[in-house]
DNA sequence: CGATTTTGTCACCATACGGTGACATATAGG
DNA sequence: CCTATATGTCACCGTATGGTGACAAAATCG
């Protein structure tokens, strides 16, 4: 037999195909990292031929844009404020705000997938994911210089760069170590044990008189 | 002419040859990121034939594991206490030892390089250098527990791990972005104002009695 | 229904990768 | 000096990558 190979023909859905390869770039971010996500690896994953990704979405920095405009990578400013919204103090209000940081955060292991490539992989898709932190930590300062009073001296974008910096990295390893400087980081319980200290260094940072007096040994 | 082509013969030096291919590896992670440490661009980088790659060291693997030996990838414990030593307090040696760190980090760019990669590349090589931190974490609490007194409720390991990863993760976005969530972190005056806040949290993280008063609205 | 556009399939290209075998010759040991 | 080993050179392999051209058939539109 010359066999015709009933190549198995396929129903044409442009829209099904090209959510067949969004979805294909978000399971390869997830199970192989950012450097994963590849032309080949895509149009196999997608079980679409890669020619398509071509037609549609014109290179690989083009699927990456698309797949950025795809997600809920990020919690939004409202979400952010209305979790926090009834807190009394500016030291309350950051606590929750991180907190809630960090548990959005959890559930977005996509974007946990991506900061961790971040520093290697300069693909649109970081430089989107980079634009939209910045956006947003601009609109969340801007709504806690207006509710409440921040005291002399504390500087509350770097105290909140900091931490997030901090909640973010260390997130992104907890995917692949189970410990950072001795401190475990991986399970839920781990994290409340951290936040007593973020609690801590939040309250210092917020402490209206720092006396600096120094003492001469 | 057949062009005999004067294949240019080479010296033969086998410890001098090592050392080119490890120099080139340095270079190539600098240059390109951990990533773009392979078997050919480190022989093209090295201008020796990657043959003698596999010879002299095995595979990809046993490169990375021999240039972790070869370099000064982080500060030692000593260097540490003898930089801080003269501290009166734990805040002062904490922040003291803290500075310390990042001032270091800053001076082994190729460390930044393999932190940056560190969360998507698990070689040989960013295996070696977490070793090495978290042993080095290790001591340093010990000494710091011998030396200090650790007030109540204080959690020395999750303080450090905390800004200790801040510190690197910036430093290590440093080198391709200039702003983190509207802090700038590129130059050495950018850090220091971000240590005005370090060592407010680190106050805070210390603070004997945390009252833990709420007040309601 | 018939013509045109769109979707999907396949075969191909040049390039790069990690890895290996065969061979020449410079060096070191007897 | 002669021999054995170690060093360096070259040509190859299979596989993967990003990217393109040609073609068949399905869907759409007149």
């Amino acid at each position: 037999m010359v066999t015709k190979s009933t190549p198995k023909p396929k129903r044409r859905d442009r829209e099904k195909t090209g959510r067949a390869i969004l979805d294909a770039v978000g399971r390869l971010i997830l199970r192989d990292g950012l450097s994963g996500v590849g032309i080949n690896a895509v149009a196999r994953e997608a079980g679409a031929d890669k020619v398509l990704i071509y037609r549609y979405f014109g290179d690989l920095d083009g699927l990456y844009r698309a797949y950025a405009e795809t997600g809920d990578f990020w919690w939004t400013v409202e979400d952010m404020l209305t979790s926090v919204g009834d807190a009394a103090t500016l030291a309350e209000a950051l606590k929750a705000g991180l907190r809630f940081h960090a548990a959005e955060m959890r559930k977005r292991p996509v974007t946990l997938a991506v900061i961790a490539a971040e520093p290697e992989n300069r693909t649109p898709l970081v430089v989107a994911l980079e634009e939209v932190r910045e956006r947003r930590s601009l609109d969340l300062m801007k709504n806690i210089a207006a509710r409440y009073e921040v005291p002399e001296g504390a500087d509350i974008p770097a105290l909140t760069a900091l931490i997030a910096a901090a909640i973010d990295y260390l997130l992104a390893r907890a995917r692949s170590i189970r410990v950072y400087g001795g401190v475990d980081i991986k399970t839920p319980k781990d994290w409340e044990r951290i936040f007593v200290t973020i609690d801590a260094m939040i309250d210092g940072a917020l402490a209206p008189a720092r006396p600096k007096g120094r003492k001469r040994s």
